[in-house]
Order: C-alpha cells, then structure tokens, then sequence
DNA sequence: TACAATACCAAGCAAGCGCTTGGTTTGTGA
DNA sequence: TCACAAACCAAGCGCTTGCTTGGTATTGTA
C-alpha cells in the first residue's frame, strides 16, 4: 500500500485531517512556522495570517494555541507509524526490515511530514503534562516498531552495541539530519541509507 | 593539565566569567532555566528571581535577554574547545583520539555544562542573526578538531563510512543523549563511549 | 574618612500576547 | 427557497513581557 494510500485511510477514519480542508492546511502552515520560528516566538496572529484569516477565527477550529501545537504532533506519529508498519510487512529477512526502519524514519524527517517531525523534536516543553503523555503514549507504538526489529537482529548476533543504546544513538543521528541534509543535493534518502547501514557494519 | 585548571586560565584571560561572581552565577542559573523550560518561556523575572535579585537588576550586567543566552552558548563554546584541544594533545593514536573526542563530547553534555550544550542545540533559533554569526565562528573552531581526526582515520582506512558523514551522525546520536543518559546509572560514561566505538567497529 | 564606582531596588511604561465576544457572511441539506 | 449551522470578522480585554528610569545601598581605594 502506496504511502497516499495509507494517508488517505486514515483521513477516511478521522484519525487525521485532510490536508485540504480548513483544519488541515491550518496544521500544515503551523507545522512550518513552528518549525522555523520556534512555537513560542510564532504568534497565533503570524499563524492567522498566514492561512488568510482573523486571529480569533482560529479559535473556531482549536481551543487553544498549545492545541494546535498537539495536533501537528499527534497526527504525525500516527501517519508515519503507520507508513512503517506498512512498510515492515513489505520486508522479508530481519536486516532488510531494518533498512526499512530508517529509510522510513529519514523520509519523515526530511520528507513531507519533516517540518511536522521538528516540532515534535524541538517542541515537546511546550506541551502541558496531559498533552505529553498523549504524545508520549503515540510515541511507544512508534518505537515498539523499532525494539521488535532491533531485538529480533541482537538475537541472531548481528548487532555491535546493546539494541536501546542503538535505537538511541540512531535516534539522535537521524533527527539531526534535518540540520544539515539536503533533499535534491547529490545524497539521496537511498545513499545516506547505505551509509549508516554500513556505518554499523550491516 | 586538568579541566578546572583550564577554566581557571580561561577566567584569567577573561575569555568566560568566574562562576562565582554575579555574572557567573547569572550565567549557570539562566543555562538551568533555559533549558528546563526554553528560553522564550522564561522571564526575566524567572532568572532573576532565582538568582535573588529584581528583575531590573539584571540589565545592569546584561544589555539584554538574548545578550545572556549568547554569553550561555559562547562561554560553553569556549570552555569545551580548550578542554578537548587539551584531551587531544594527551592522547597518542588517532584511535585514542576519536575515543578523546567522543568522550570529551560525551562529558560537556552530560557533565558539569550539559545545561549550557543544550541550550546550545535547542535555542540557536532565538539568536539575532548577528549573534548567531558569532556563535558559528567559535563552532568552526570546535568542528575543525573533529574533522582533523576523522580525516586521519579515514586516510588509515578504518573509517566505514564518509567523515562528514560519520560527523554529523555522531553530532546528532552524541547530542541526543541528554534526552536519556542519566549519569550514576548502570552505564558509566565510560561504557558509553566504548559502546560507541564499538558500534563504529573501532 | 571621603568619594567614586559598582550593584542593586521600586515602580512602571509601551508593546505584544492569547483569547473572548457579539455580530456577519457563507455553504448546505430539506 | 429558506432555515440553520459552520466559518469567519472587527474589536478589544486583561495580562505578561522585556526593558527603562530615578534613586539608594554597598564596596573598594586613597
């Protein structure tokens, strides 16, 4: 199942918004000033008018600012796991569900969704303890995806590090992508792929 | 020559402020509260309640906000490019050196000024452009150490992958570590570091 | 002991913030 | 065609923000 596919479910489910409609491009447009100006420097005035329309009228469609903020959020963890969890069923032998893993995980980063997956990075202080641990619950689906395929490699002996020590450095290594890589430079996805599947001798 | 003897001849030059003056002590209390809460969600009022005096008070040693998040960043900058310079020289192989540097790394984030290295990462974006210009000249200076030995390595041979590559992946897993590395846990520093050279094959 | 210089306080200003309110326009199904 | 809900606007409220001002302790030096 393609990618738009899987989108394309989960609006049909109302698990998230139709990047088309009102509510939709509002996340879109706040994803990317988020991500460029920090959430707590972006003003729902630089956001209203950015999509066209009244400060207040915002408040139509959310409660709140730190609303909006939750709502970028949530709906990328679910779009993404969901697209990884397609695409590990795609995968045949242990070694290749793990190239699928982060070549999934460094599409969404620096992808469509990557403006989205920043904030989820560099914005999670800014959400209230209620809203972190709805965040947080999203984000253990995500990373169970992980641990099974990670577990699964540690056991046939094929990995040189402890496998949270690795989900952690791999973390951290493929968020910070977003500060340096460059889609359409002369890296694609595929090759910087290779590199960190060489990089840990697999 | 050991770490605290190094930040005493750096407060001698006057290249970073004592701890123990008024500056000083500004300077730890605002790398504390930035980076438990961010920089734009804590006040002036916030920094200058926690060191004790009004929050007018704090203009007579800064001209203004963003002036004590640069000094933050500028003065951790400072600190860790002359404690790993130190750490190099100490060593003797080019392996040795790569263990420095991940350890030196390793040590500023998780140690004494991992509050200031992670202002660091997460609050670049609330610089003005003219401070950021600056910070960036001193992290040239730091990136240059890495590079020199990433390059030797890669010129051995016994580097897997690209050095600007393997840089910026370990910029990325390194950094990320203040998320979840809890210093007097089950896994010393040390561990840490071996762990991730083992993950490097080295 | 005199006298700057330094460090601080008390008060508050102007601007910008998130959000509310009351009313108007627009789209949609019966 | 009409009623009603959803989407939006214009205005502004109450509060917080970074920073300034004018004055007062405190400290170091001769």
């Amino acid at each position: 199942m393609p990618d738009h596919t899987i989108q394309q479910s989960l609006i049909a489910d109302q698990r998230i918004s139709d990047p088309r409609s009102a509510r939709g491009r509002l996340l879109t447009s706040a994803a990317r000033l988020f991500r460029e100006q920090g959430y707590e420097r972006t003003t729902v005035r630089d956001l209203a008018s950015d999509v066209g329309i009244q400060s207040g009228s915002l408040f139509h469609h959310f409660r709140s600012k730190e609303d909006i903020l939750k709502a970028v959020m949530e709906e990328t963890i679910i779009l993404n796991t969901e697209i990884m969890r397609a695409a590990l069923a795609r995968a045949e032998t242990v070694r290749d569900k793990l190239r699928s893993l982060i070549a999934c995980e460094l599409e969404s980063i620096n992808g469509q969704t990557g403006e989205a997956m920043a904030v989820l990075v560099f914005e999670w202080r800014s959400l209230s303890d209620a809203s972190r641990a709805e965040i947080l619950k999203l984000r253990d689906v995500y990373e169970a995806l992980w641990m099974e395929v990670l577990s699964a490699l540690e056991e046939e002996g094929r990995l040189k590090a402890d496998p949270f020590v690795t989900r952690r450095m791999l973390t951290g290594a493929l968020s910070w992508t977003i500060t340096w890589y460059r889609p359409g430079g002369s890296m694609s996805l595929e090759d910087l792929t290779g590199e960190i599947m060489g990089m840990l001798g697999l």
